[in-house]
DNA sequence: TTGCAATCTCTACAACTGTAGAGTAGTCTC
DNA sequence: GAGACTACTCTACAGTTGTAGAGATTGCAA
């Protein structure tokens, strides 16, 4: 699929997530958007974009004088980019400690983990039909 | 439990692994260890150090004209703060969600999922007894 | 007490991040 | 076509991160 992989600063997941959200958009949408969200200034939000750009986090088209953003990842892939990250910087690359750590760890709830138990139930009973939608 | 909960950069990860690996321990100590797994310098090593403890991330302890450092964090601790990061910035803060794109996703092999389903059981059944250990 | 080795301190510097002001250019309206 | 809008471009700047050289200090051995 997509290509570098980038991880992205938390002000780029700002930004993203609001692409995700009205796109294909505008510059000045997304400024309006994280206008109330976050108070940023226009120059602030055309600054981001740009650089996104320029990493190939986001793909502009020109209409006329105007410039629409689109995304060029996919949530999900921006989210296991994440987790990867996680799970190396912190787990040493393997995926299990992590899962025993959030099952361990308190920060499930006894009906998230049901809903969990669920969830894997469904998962292997699927076995190994192509991947489902995740986002 | 501690204060700050500090999100940790990559090199201080790096840090703070080779610290609780030889805790309490004098930064030549640590840049030995980090020399052959990265290739690091010892100003380098020292200066991450330093900055860290500045940060609140680990504790010096000066004996004659040595420094001792110990982590101030435990490694649950930080792996928790990294995981809340990840949750936060990329599913809501939501929990269930990035459950459900781990299951989902296909990270997670047949027998990874089986033992996944043996943590659930496990600690459902183990009920509220006292979080276990973690790390 | 002189010199060497171990360890520390200071300083630097480029890249990346977050944040934004000021100025420019194209478009619409009267 | 002149002014008002709208959207864009350029430039800046402080703080953080990764990386490290050079020099100062301390302690031990001869």
């Amino acid at each position: 699929m997509a290509g570098k992989k980038y991880e992205l600063t938390d002000a780029e997941w700002v930004i993203v997530r609001a692409v995700w959200a009205n796109e294909p958009c505008a510059a000045p949408t997304v400024q309006e958007v994280l206008e109330k969200e976050k108070g940023w200034s226009y120059s602030t939000v055309k600054t981001l974009m740009d650089r996104m750009v320029t990493k190939g986090l986001l793909e502009p088209e020109r209409i006329r004088n105007l410039i629409l953003y689109r995304s060029a990842i996919t949530k999900p892939e921006a989210q296991k980019v994440e987790i990867m990250r996680t799970v190396k910087r912190a787990f040493d690359g393997a995926f299990t400690p992590m899962m025993q750590f959030l099952v361990d760890s308190g920060n499930l709830s006894a009906r998230q983990l049901s809903e969990l138990e669920a969830m894997i139930k469904s998962k292997k009973s699927k076995g190994k039909s192509r991947k489902k939608r995740t986002s």
